[in-house]
DNA sequence: CCTGAATAATGAACATGTTAAGTAAATGGT
DNA sequence: ACCATTTACTTAACATGTTCATTATTCAGG
């Protein structure tokens, strides 16, 4: 299967059977079933995935709302910008520290949330029977597991 | 911690804690670790994944490297492009039928590969130990068992 | 106070993700 | 042999990912 005169030790795993692609895939499958329906709603994964937390925190600041729906600054930046423009969120300044932006959901948003929602619980649960509630679980727990042992005494 | 009145079988489960989000943040922090390797050898992680795809197979047309490297059609046009630019990959067309390509890894893209491999399982080694062997391998039967569950009867 | 360092956010530039449209080459019927 | 359809790939357009630079505040000393 792979030449001898290869294996020194440091020789990759097939590129199908490594984490990284494992993690993509299963993402990609479970995204696509979403898709649509934020698409149907005219929204992108990570615009819905910014007004969730949003609906969850009531305020944070960007770095904040970064953090939590795990998107970069300078994408959180257009991001913002698109959704302000579209009446979803409202844009402020924090008052102690005129560094930080003060994030919240609009009416509109927070109404646009709960349209969408039942049509999103009934996805996620699909996938669930699917990969079947068992699986699921212990799925997630392996995967916060990981994240937990990664995140601890990281880099920075 | 939730509102009752919202209580309806289809609100959603907290953002953290849904599978889409873990699936994300592990394959950040995870890549987190080889990117900076990547980037120092010049190369993206797309760039990566489809020049490790072609080290394994040999020769493929763009659609099957596509799958196989899970990027689309055509983030993949441009990626063969600025690679074939970059000396790694040379680019032909199918004999038997001129509508597909012939993707195949040069000699120079053969050589970087394995320079860079070294370093790239050693990161990935490193991470095992992170996350721990026996969990790391749970972890990716999960993950495959996740993968065929949703792959199976799909829209399409 | 004042100034250099640190922090929060944004802007810039390029690569990729995503969907839709376009092009060229096979294919299947007639 | 035609021609509509399908297939494989490419372009286009816009959103996001990613890194680096920039701006505006705040903070820490002196």
């Amino acid at each position: 299967m792979t030449d001898p005169e290869m294996r020194d030790g440091f020789e990759l795993s097939e590129t199908r059977h490594t984490l990284p692609m494992a993690l993509l895939r299963l993402r990609e499958l479970v995204m696509a079933e979403f898709r649509p329906i934020l698409s149907g709603h005219g929204v992108t994964e990570q615009q819905w995935r910014v007004m969730r937390v949003l609906f969850e925190v009531e305020e944070v600041t960007a770095s904040d709302l970064a953090d939590r729906a795990l998107i970069l600054a300078p994408s959180l930046s257009r991001i913002l910008k698109t959704l302000e423009a579209r009446g979803f969120i409202d844009l402020g300044r924090s008052p102690g520290d005129g560094r930080r932006a003060r994030i919240r959901l609009s009416d509109s948003g927070r109404a646009f949330i709960r349209s969408v929602s039942p049509e999103s619980a009934a996805v996620y649960a699909k996938i669930g029977e699917r990969i079947g509630a068992d699986r699921l679980e212990k799925l997630l727990t392996l995967l916060d597991q990981a994240n937990t042992a990664l995140d601890e005494n990281r880099t920075k």
